[in-house]
DNA sequence: ACTTTTGTGGGTATTTGTGGGAAATAGTGG
DNA sequence: CCACTATTTCCCACAAATACCCACAAAAGT
């Protein structure tokens, strides 16, 4: 299969991979050319909001997201209790000659991160696990999906989507 | 990671650090970067207005502040009394030959500064905060996230910029 | 089966972080 | 004004983290 050429939107896919002593996770080939034609090798990597994962950014999709925030009203306490929380442990990162990134130990420690990691990519973005927390997220005995489902999907048009 | 050449115009990235027993804290090397990028050695460290911790701004970043303090009209009780309350604390500091700034005692009594320090750059601005204090502010379980960013974000139009 | 790509690990030079000594400066009270 | 104390600056030294290599095994493509 040749991925050299395939241009993007989104990122899809869930890849394991190993992270090393260092903290350096070797990004799956695949995702490394979806990422590379999405734009540049800078990303952003930060603390997920509502779970114990990580969340990897491209630096034109940060961009635009810090331009919204920017219209906010700073003399606002809530708007900046929201920028704060939105920003928790946010880092700049970039791959390295073999297409590692470095991961820092506070996010490795928020992440609970071992050796065994997982890469899940989203519509919502790009989300990096801890191999057994992962299983545990999308564990059917442990998180009913089928309810979950219908709680989000199934609403009054076909499509799920009101 | 090669941070050399980034150009910034926000700061950007959360970092912890020590401070040490001289009150001096040095600026991770990544916002050392970005910091002299943005102008000089030379910086104003204040206390922040809503919460317990520190702001630290580049000369010019105050400078535009400080122009719009001073469209106030000073004939007004509450735009005095609020002027001198927005500049209790302010301080000019250096970083020192080795990238360090030292925070004076007063302000590390405000923050509640101890060992563990936290450096988190925001589009609003980059803070200074106590490593546990800071986790605190930005935990979910002490702040509703959900409810913050519908208040926030959540307003007419849909980028959620009113 | 051979070549190429990918994933993994590790050594080492360099950068960064941390601490402390001692000189210089500022601040205090007599 | 002086003596004394506290604070700040300027060094230097060392430990830890990181960037930059290179090597090689495993996997994939031809």
């Amino acid at each position: 299969m040749n991925l050299q050429s395939i241009d993007v939107k989104e990122l899809l896919g869930v890849y394991e991979c190993k992270m090393d002593a260092k903290g350096r996770v070797s990004v799956p080939a695949s995702l490394k050319k979806q990422l590379l034609s999405l734009g540049s090798h800078g990303f952003i990597l930060k603390r997920s909001v509502f779970s114990k994962c990580l969340e990897l950014h491209t630096q034109e999709e940060w961009a635009s997201v810090t331009n919204s925030l920017k219209k906010l009203n700073r003399f606002i306490k809530k708007n900046n209790e929201f920028i704060r929380m939105f920003h928790a442990g946010v880092k700049q990162v970039e791959m390295d000659s073999s297409g590692r990134i470095l991961i820092s130990k506070d996010l490795i420690n928020f992440a609970n991160l071992q050796s065994n990691i997982v890469f899940s990519a989203t519509p919502f973005g790009l989300e990096i696990w801890n191999l057994s927390d992962y299983e545990k997220a999308v564990n059917l005995e442990d998180n009913d999906f089928a309810q979950l489902t219908e709680e989000v999907m199934g609403e009054k048009n076909s499509d799920g989507i009101s």
